[in-house]
RNA sequence: UCCAGCGUAGCUCAGUGGUAGAGCGAUCGGCUGUUAACCGAUUGGUCGUAGGUUCGAAUCCUACCGCUGGAGCCA
């Protein structure tokens, strides 16, 4: 039996083979006088490969019967085309149906919406957009793991079920193996969590990142990418309950350092798909935006505006525009200020640092202000929040008073707190979204259409 | 969770109180080195679900479910 070659590959041939074997799904066909045109797809390339089936194959009246979705294996020569359109086709000496389909198949010839593909989560990838957008999903995920092993990066693998409630990040999944209708219980009525599989509550992890400092002050350089679970009843377009992200975390790295990672792990890993995804891309930037390619380029060239939160309430109480939300120190920034910095008056990705520390979590440094703390967030146009970092407090006691000024005990925070006891340094780190990223390298407006089967409220079918 | 809109054929939609429609798809036939082919015919429905108003409801009212956009939370 030959061995198969990609249709990728076929169509990438730089010359004529006598014998080539390709295997994939009918996308559709074609009658002719004499003869079937069979477009092939088998997910290596946005491309189809045509292949041509004479009249002359024993089984021509089965290969007359292939429906849109059939799986096949041709066996034939590799030719150039007589017709316009593509290089090369497949003149088939054998055409094998592996799997038919019937005239139910989900997938037609014209353009469907991506609610409709939403709704057939496991056929979706057989459409042109979903494969371009889960093959850049692929290599973004490559993209990620060189930027950072090139550059001495540890890859972390912190763990999935935790047991810190805490870090302010939204609400948990429970984690538990008592049997709901019989659970155990304490003398008050209430269950008792100490008999559960963990001797404690456990959750999903909402971010890596406290681990992943206990290896920063060990390894250096670390960072964590992997799936993370909120149990927010979210319903956006940017937020899913099940999502992946990049968490570095880098010893003897100040606030400054911080701001200069985050921006070149961006920027890296846009250029890296803008070279190796080119096709998907042109996809993309024919069916979704337009402008796409031109944002990418232009993210890639320019440097982020960086500017400190106070400025940035300064610009917008002066930017004239009259927003729904108010605008001032020691408020949120809501989404459409964000909107307003990033897509209309700097056009380009703006990092905003130096946020009051009354609207961020405990752990991130105080500055010598005593007002502000180190954190920042890179905005981008069209997404909003993609980025979301800070240096670290790795003052003990500065520590312990943010803790108990969020109303947090210390003593349940030990082996958090040991980092800062033993060989404490100034340390930093981010959280980027993965599939925000994802979003704003294809341009797919909805995070549900760049996950392989979302999870979001009301909905985990598949 | 809040605000707004939408839910009619496999898909995209029209129909705003009086017999359920179009385009595309699919099926059959014709034509053709075609390529979101072309020409002709055929096929197509629990009008999201459950109540209510009415002589009569896809259409008006109520509740629920789902989807979309925006907001909050954030990645």
């Amino acid at each position: 039996m030959v061995s198969a070659t990609s249709v990728k590959e076929a169509l990438n041939s730089s010359a004529p083979r006598d014998e080539i074997a390709v295997q994939g799904w009918v996308r559709t066909r074609r009658d002719s006088k004499t003869f079937s045109f069979i477009e092939l797809n088998d997910g290596s390339s946005l491309r189809s490969l045509q292949v041509i089936a004479q009249n002359s194959l024993p089984n021509y009246s089965d290969v007359q019967r292939l429906q849109t979705g059939a799986s096949v294996r041709v066996v034939g020569k590799l030719v150039a085309s007589q017709g316009k359109g593509q290089q090369w086709e497949v003149a088939a000496d054998e055409v094998q149906i592996i799997g038919a389909s019937d005239e139910t198949y989900p997938l037609q010839k014209k353009g469907h919406t991506p609610e409709f593909l939403r709704e057939i989560a496991h056929l979706r990838p057989r459409s042109n957009l979903f494969g371009a957008v889960f093959r850049v999903r692929s290599r973004l995920a490559y993209a990620i793991h060189t930027f950072f092993q090139e550059r001495g990066f540890v890859y972390v693998h912190t763990p999935i079920i935790t047991g810190s409630d805490c870090e302010g990040a939204g609400e948990l999944f429970r984690v538990t193996a008592i049997d709901p209708t019989n659970p155990p219980r304490r003398a008050d009525g209430s269950i008792d969590y100490a008999k559960d599989f963990f001797a404690r509550c456990t959750y999903l992890t909402v971010s890596g990142q406290l681990e992943a400092e206990a290896f920063a002050c060990a390894l250096s350089k670390v960072y964590t990418f992997g799936p993370t679970f909120r149990a927010e009843n979210s319903n956006t377009s940017r937020h899913a309950n099940e999502f992946w992200m990049i968490e570095p975390e880098i010893a003897f790295c100040d606030l400054n350092c911080d701001m200069d990672l985050a921006e070149e792990t961006v920027k890296h890993l846009i250029r890296d798909v803008r070279e190796h995804c080119d096709e998907d891309l042109q996809l993309f930037a024919k069916f979704v935006d337009k402008e796409l390619l031109a944002r990418l380029d232009f993210v890639i060239e320019r440097p982020f505006h960086r500017i400190t939160y106070t400025d940035a309430v300064e610009l917008l109480g002066k930017s004239g525009e009259n927003f729904e939300f108010p605008v001032g120190y020691g408020l949120n920034l809501q989404s459409e200020h964000e909107r307003w910095l990033t897509e209309k008056h700097f056009k380009a990705p703006v990092t905003v640092f130096n946020y009051p520390k009354e609207i961020k979590p405990f752990y991130m440094r105080l500055n010598d202000d005593g007002e502000t703390v180190t954190a920042m967030d890179v905005l981008v146009p069209g997404i909003g929040e993609i980025v979301g970092g800070s240096q670290r407090e790795e003052r003990l006691d500065v520590l312990e008073q943010n803790m108990r000024r969020h109303k947090m005990d210390p003593a349940d925070y030990k082996w958090y707190l040991d980092l800062r006891r033993y060989g404490s340094v100034p340390h930093s780190g981010f959280g980027l979204g993965f599939e925000r990223l994802l979003m704003f390298v294809t341009g797919v407006p909805n995070i549900r259409d760049v996950i392989p089967f979302a999870r979001t409220p009301g909905s985990a079918e598949f």
